[in-house]
DNA sequence: CTCGCTTTGTTGCAATTGCAACAAATTTCT
DNA sequence: AGAAATTTGTTGCAATTGCAACAAAGCGAG
C-alpha cells in the first residue's frame, strides 16, 4: 500500500489500455465494421473444437459482453454468423456454431484490425519492450489454459 | 505488419487489461460501492480547477462513459455528487461541480479501489517491471496535457 | 448588423445491458 | 428409485447507451 510507482503504472496502464481500445473501436466503425465485441466472440469460437462452443462455456470464454449470452447469440444468428445446435447429450444444453459467413468475417476483421495493432501498438515498441510487456501481463494475469483450445497468430484478441 | 511478437503483446495486453477490470468491477460491487464508471467522473473533477468542468470538456476527459454526459451528470446530480451550475459567460454552457458528498464518495471508493490495485496488480510487479511497464504505456498512449489539470497519486484512475 | 456556420447541451427513440425470476434437464445424495 | 440441489438457457423489466435530430447561443465574414 502506499505505493506511487505501483499506482502510477495503474493508471498509465489503464487508461492506455482504454483510450487505445476506443481508438480501434472508432476506427472499426468508421469502416462498416461491426464492434470488437462481435470479433471477440467469432474468434473464441473459431480457436474451439468444432468452431462450437456451449452457451455457458462461450460466457466464460468471452472476453466482452460476458452475459445474457442468449441475446447476443440470438444477434449473431439473425446476421448468419452463428448457428445454434442442440446438445445430443445434454438437452439443456445448446452449441454456438462459427458459420462460413462468420468465418469470413472475422478474417475481413482481422485485415483491419491487425492494421491497428501495428499502427497503434506495435510499431510504437522495440522487440525488447515486447518482450517485456508480454512477461509483465504474464503476472498480473493468467487466462486459464483450456485443453481444447487452438491459440495462435491469426487473430490475437 | 506480420509481427507475431508484435501481436502476442497486444493479445496479452488486451486480455490482462480486460480482465483485470472485470476482477475490480466486480470486487468493488460486491462491497456495494459504484461502478468505476462514477470514481472517473468524479476524480476528473476533483483534478479540475474549482472542481468544476463544462460538460463538453467532462466528456473529453473522462474515460469511460464518453457519450451523454447530460444523462450521466443528472444521474450523479440525483445522487447528490455533482451539481449544474449555469456558465456565465457562455449561456449555452453548464458546469458541472463537484459536491462535499462527491468528493467524499471518491475518497471512500478509493480506499477500497487501491487495495484492489495493490493486490491484482502492484504486488505482482518488481519495482523495475512497474517503471518498465510506464515507460512502455507512455509510448503507445500519451494523454493530452493540460494547463489546469492537477494529477497525483490518490486516485490514479 | 445580419446571414450562415459552429458549438453546446437536450431529447426522443430504438437497441443493448444488467438483474432476477423461471422452467427444464441433470446430478447428487440417501 | 426419488427428493433435493445444481446447472443451463430463456424471458421480462427497468436502466443505460448510442444515435440522430433539434433548439439555443455564440462566432465570423461581408
Amino acid at each position: 500500500m502506499n505505493d506511487p510507482k505501483g499506482l502510477e503504472a495503474w493508471a498509465k496502464f489503464f487508461v492506455a489500455s482504454t483510450r487505445l481500445n476506443q481508438v480501434m473501436e472508432e476506427a472499426m466503425k468508421l469502416e462498416g465494421l461491426p464492434p470488437l465485441e462481435v470479433y471477440d466472440v467469432l474468434w473464441t469460437l473459431e480457436r474451439a473444437p468444432e468452431h462450437a462452443l456451449r452457451f455457458t462455456d462461450l460466457g466464460e470464454r468471452v472476453l466482452l459482453s460476458r452475459c445474457n449470452v442468449t441475446r447476443l447469440a440470438e444477434r449473431l444468428e439473425n446476421q448468419g454468423l452463428i448457428e445454434r445446435e442442440r446438445c445430443p447429450n445434454d438437452r439443456r444444453g445448446v452449441y454456438a456454431v462459427l458459420t462460413k459467413e462468420g468465418l469470413k468475417l472475422r478474417k475481413d476483421m482481422w485485415k483491419r484490425y491487425a492494421g491497428l495493432i501495428e499502427e497503434h501498438f506495435s510499431s510504437h515498441l522495440s522487440e525488447k519492450e515486447q518482450t517485456q510487456l508480454i512477461e509483465i501481463m504474464a503476472k498480473i494475469w493468467q487466462e486459464p489454459v483450456r485443453a481444447d483450445e487452438k491459440n495462435g497468430c491469426p487473430g490475437a484478441v
